[in-house]
DNA sequence: TGGCATTTGTTCCTATTTTCACAAAGTATA
DNA sequence: TATACTTTGTGAAAATAGGAACAAATGCCA
C-alpha cells in the first residue's frame, strides 16, 4: 500500500511528521511548565529519540519558527503547533461501546489538554443506557445516527467488540463521522475520505515478544 | 533517529514487517474459523490494505511457506507465524498501575489468544493493594523488584501517571524487564537492550484532528 | 502428456524518508 | 566593529521501504 502522504499547498509530508509534531508539543509544554523560554532543536530532541535535523525539517513544512543562534521560543512554538495540529479549537468526539476500555476513556481527563471533549457515548446494553459517567450520558446505540448528526460530531472512538466494529463504522460514516480511532482488533474498511487510526495493543505486545525472543 | 532495523542471521527487515505479521496472523485465524484451508497473497491482503507483494516479501524473510499455483495453507501458516512471533510459548507479563486503564487491561481476556498472561500487577494505593482482579493479585509497588525477579517476568505494561513512569521503568529494568508497553504520555529513556513500545492515544487523536482540519 | 491458468519467491527499480552538511543569520564578547 | 560561537533552514545524498514484473512451480483438464 502507498504510505498516505499529506499535501498542503504543494508541500508534501508524511503522517509520521504529524505524529512527531504531537510529541514535540508534549515536551514543549513540559518545558513551558519549567519556565524555560528558549530551546534548541538539539536539546529538545535529546529527550525524544529523534534527530535534530528531523525536528527542524518537520517544522519547516509549516514555516520558519526558530531564531538562528538562539533556538525556538517555547511559548510561541506551542501556539504554532496547536494551530498546525488544529487543536486551537474544540473537537467534540463520541465513544461507541462503554465497556471496560470505553468507560476508562470516558473517565480520562487527559484529552482536555488537546481541546478534545467527549460529548456523547453509545452502548447497546440496556443496563448501561441512560447512565452518566463523568458528565457524559450513555445513549442507546439505536440513536447513533440521530445524535451524531444533531451534535455535528466528526470524530469517534470505537470500543466495541470486533464483531460489530465494521457495522458501527458504516453507521458512523453515514452519520457524518470523518475520523475514527479504533480499538477493536479488526481492519476497518472505509471510503478514502474517512481517516482511520488503529490502536492495537495485542499487535504491540507481539512486536515486543518477537524482539525479546530474537535478541542476541 | 535511524528506524530500528532487525537482523537475524544476515537477513534484515524493519519492525513494520513484524507488525504486519501480527495482522496476517489475526486474519488467518478468522479464515481458519471459517474452515478455509488455502488462501492466496492476493485474497488475504484485500482485507488488510496491504499489497500482495508486501505480504509475500514479509514472509520471505523467514522462509518459504506457500505453494505456487495454490497459495498458503491457513493452519500451517498460523503455526509458522506463531512460531516466528514467539507466541508458541507462554509469556508472563506484569502491569504497573491499576487505575482505570490498568484494571481494564487486567480484566481483558483477549491477550490469552497470543499466549500472553498477566501474572502480576502493582500499585501504590493502599486501598488497591491485596485486591484480586480477574484472578490477578495487586501487589505493593514496593515489592516490584522482588516479585518481578522471583517470577522471572521479562515484559511489563506501564499504566501509571506519566510523572512516575520513568522511575518505574528504571526499577523494572533493574529487576530484569526487557520489554515495556507504555501507556503513559512520556518518552521513556532506557538502555538499548530494552525494547519500548508506546501507545499514545492523544497522539493518535491529534493526528486524526490534523487530517480532518486540513482536508480539502 | 501437454498446454493453460494460477500463484509464489525474488530481483530490480522507484518512491519515500531520514540524515548530512553548510550557507545564512543571529548572539556574545572584547 | 571585528571575531568567534551557535543554531536554523534547506538542498543534496544516503538509507529504507514499497511495488511491479517475471521466472519457476504447481495444479487442472482435455
Ligand atoms: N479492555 C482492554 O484492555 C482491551 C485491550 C485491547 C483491546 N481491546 C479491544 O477494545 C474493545 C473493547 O474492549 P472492552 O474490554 O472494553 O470490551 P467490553 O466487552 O468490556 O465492552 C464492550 C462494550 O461494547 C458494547 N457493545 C456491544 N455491541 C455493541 C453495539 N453493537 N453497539 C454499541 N455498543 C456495543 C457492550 O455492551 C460493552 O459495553 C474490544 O474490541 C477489545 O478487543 C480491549
Ligand atoms: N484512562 C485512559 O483512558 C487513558 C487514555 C490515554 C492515556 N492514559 C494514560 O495511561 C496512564 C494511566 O491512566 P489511568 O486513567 O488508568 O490513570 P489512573 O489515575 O486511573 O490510574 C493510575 C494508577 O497508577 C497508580 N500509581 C500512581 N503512582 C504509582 C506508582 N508510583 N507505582 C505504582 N502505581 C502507581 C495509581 O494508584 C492508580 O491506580 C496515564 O499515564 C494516562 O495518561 C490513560
Amino acid at each position: 500500500m502507498p504510505k498516505s502522504k499529506i499535501c498542503i499547498r504543494k508541500i508534501c509530508f508524511s503522517v509520521e511528521t504529524v505524529k512527531r509534531l504531537s510529541l514535540y508539543l508534549r515536551d514543549l509544554r513540559k518545558l513551558a511548565k519549567k519556565k524555560i523560554q528558549f530551546i534548541s532543536s538539539n536539546k529538545i530532541t535529546q529527550l525524544l529519540n529523534i534527530s535534530p535535523a528531523q525536528f527542524r525539517k518537520d517544522l519547516s513544512y509549516f514555516g520558519e519558527f526558530g531564531k538562528r543562534g538562539v533556538g525556538y521560543e517555547v511559548e510561541k512554538l506551542i501556539k504554532k503547533l496547536e494551530e498546525i495540529l488544529g487543536i486551537n479549537k474544540e473537537w467534540r468526539i463520541a465513544v461507541v461501546g462503554v465497556g471496560r476500555l470505553g468507560s476508562a476513556l470516558l473517565r480520562f481527563e487527559g484529552f482536555s489538554k488537546f481541546n478534545i471533549k467527549i460529548k456523547t457515548a453509545f452502548d447497546i446494553d440496556k443496563k448501561k443506557i441512560g447512565k452518566v459517567i463523568n458528565g457524559i450520558k450513555i445513549e442507546d446505540v439505536g440513536n447513533l445516527e440521530r445524535v451524531i448528526k444533531k451534535e455535528k460530531i466528526k470524530l469517534s472512538l470505537i470500543c466495541t467488540p470486533p464483531q460489530v466494529a465494521q457495522d458501527i463504522t458504516n453507521r458512523l460514516v453515514s452519520a457524518g463521522i470523518r475520523g475514527i480511532l479504533n480499538f477493536a482488533p479488526v481492519a476497518l474498511k472505509v471510503a478514502n475520505n474517512v481517516f482511520i487510526s488503529n490502536v492495537d495493543m495485542a499487535c504491540e505486545l507481539e512486536q515486543l515478544i518477537f524482539l525479546l525472543n530474537n535478541e542476541r
